[in-house]
DNA sequence: AAGGTACTTAACTTGACAGCTAACTAACCA
DNA sequence: TGGTTAGTTAGCTGTCAAGTTAAGTACCTT
């Protein structure tokens, strides 16, 4: 199913592009083509093409072909297994507080008079 | 309240490397020396060194100091901003989706006998 | 005070990546 | 057929990041 051997490694190496994260946000609001997505920035389109490129070998985005367009896609599922390993680590560190919680709590239930001893 | 300029950009590109993902992933589970960090990998400690300085860096880690021992612990905020990022944009997305149904929901509405007719 | 433990800093090599211009390909248009 | 539009590929340059070893700093132990 990988595109590519180190898909996560490579996805989150395109988002850390400012100018990669612009065209993914426009991606996001709709399907659009390479001049579109060039036209914000001040860069060649050369420089645009190699930006689509890593978001392509990652499958951030996917592009088909109508005429002499390249209609440039949002692939979501890359966006969410980026999401997914943010979440899985962000849920586990959270769970250390839970944890601790509840050991006091246990602590509190078996020795509830300790102040007054 | 930035750390760095470029906060998003940096912590994305470190999590693009997965030698500091994985720092990450354990020090999620639980603050850790440097070298409790180190042991799992065939690298040197400098080299890992440098990464917990990247880590420092973009605010994904702090470090405080006990005796000659550096504990370092993860910063669950740092890691919300990267996930926020992406969340936005994935919600972005599927909300193009949610409108399409609407306006089809609508035309169908608007012409209820079509197939009729 | 001497030696060990836990790191960090310095200096270097190597490789990847962002940006450019110039030149090419492919489809449409007149 | 010849030009225009849309985009990619090639080739170059400068910068930055990852890894190394060797040396330094800081604290504890005896």
């Amino acid at each position: 199913m990988a595109m590519i051997p180190d898909r996560l490694d490579a996805t989150f190496t395109a988002l850390a592009d400012p100018t990669r994260r612009a065209i993914v946000a426009r991606l996001a609001a709709g399907d659009a083509t390479v001049n579109e997505l060039a036209a914000p920035f001040s860069m060649s389109l050369p420089g645009i093409s190699k930006h689509l490129k890593v978001l392509e070998r990652c499958g951030l985005i996917s592009r088909t072909r109508h005429a002499q367009f390249r209609p440039c896609h949002l692939r979501a599922e890359a966006l969410d297994e980026a999401l997914g390993w943010i979440e899985e680590n962000r849920r586990i560190w959270a769970e250390r507080f839970d944890k601790l919680d509840a050991h006091l709590r246990g602590l509190q239930q078996s020795a509830p008079d300790r102040r007054r001893s």
